[in-house]
DNA sequence: GTCTATACGCGGATAGAC
DNA sequence: GTCTATCCGCGTATAGAC
């Protein structure tokens, strides 16, 4: 090999951090390898030598990004604050993450293409979506009528689905009107209960 | 004109059509000019004199698609049927429609691209979509703490978000617990009160 | 392992015949 | 208005030099 493995690895990442931004902006399909390599700083060669081809490198990106949800959603709930789910809520529906498709969360910008992918994908993405569902149940308020597990896919659906609604309006008063309601709802459903560990 | 008015029409109609399909089961970015008009029996020349562009066409798509969608849900609220409410929750997250991109709702297959398009793409989205929420909201069953139009909106992004997230899971067991568990969420909260035409 | 150069096919759009 | 043929750019992937 002519370079280091720390560049190896380096260059590696680098691709994998300009994939996981320029996938979730613009889609699987209208994201072309060259675009990849030039926003990770490098040429289509070394991204081929690093992943065999453009779906693996998608595969990669869903399962990257999906290991990285509870860490960023678990995160607040880590600092002990007692209205963590409702900062969780109030930032995911909010206006950074509205107009923030290339650094937000994965699900409303990929599972599209997640589902039109091969088996593999949609194996990868299940996978790395149940262990967050998992970590999730453990913590998120309780509903009455839903057990934990019901609510972490609900509210998943719930959010992901309003952003994805939202992002599809010009105006930005349609796309609040789409937010708050959903606010309402999420913090409606899993307010029921206090969270289960805390007091 | 070198054909009739009709046949004109009865090709602009097919080539909709094979759009809408087409579009709706892989995306927009998937489809070429030329997989549309040979699904329509016709050739790209043709699709070229009814619509300018594939971006016009794909408008044209979210625009039928988007007022076909109070057809659709207050069709069965047109039957009169008390649980009308509960069958087309059933009938959203069955197994039918989670295998049923082509001729499924256009909320969770093309919401994402509707998103990526320009502007005049997301005025059209956002200008049917309103008038899809102004009929639902008349006759959707009541909530409690939510506004008729607060409670379309969340329903909404409720059943289309399941729709995505389910069909991103490659086993039959995940797609099922997903749909299960907002099925759950979607007939409590729409069920805390009688519809609000009915007794 | 990375770069340069390129093969190869696909896709959007257009021109001319009928 | 539709069809046939084609231009042209883009994108995936590969081959060879270093």
């Amino acid at each position: 090999m002519r370079c280091t493995a720390q560049q190896q690895q380096e260059n590696r990442e680098a691709i994998l951090a300009a994939a996981r931004r320029l996938f979730k902006e613009s889609g699987y399909a209208a994201v072309g390898i060259d675009a990849i390599a030039q926003s990770a700083g490098l040429t289509s060669g070394a991204l081929y030598s690093q992943y065999p081809s453009k779906q693996v490198l998608f595969e990669a990106v869903l399962e990257a990004e999906l290991l990285d949800f509870p860490r960023r959603w678990l995160g607040r709930a880590a600092q002990s604050a007692p209205d963590w789910w409702q900062q969780l809520v109030a930032g995911y529906l909010g206006k950074r993450h509205l107009n923030n498709a290339a650094g937000g969360c994965v699900l409303p910008s990929l599972s599209v293409d997640a589902a039109r992918g091969g088996e593999a994908t949609q194996q990868i993405y299940e996978d790395a979506l149940l262990e967050a569902v998992d970590a999730l149940a453990q913590v998120i308020p309780g509903a009455s009528d839903l057990t934990p597990r019901e609510t972490v896919w609900s509210m998943l659906a719930l959010l992901a689905g309003a952003i994805m609604l939202a992002r599809a309006t010009r105006t930005k008063a349609v796309a609040a009107e789409i937010l708050e309601a959903c606010r309402t709802l999420a913090l409606q459903v899993s307010a029921t209960q206090p969270p289960q560990g805390a007091a």
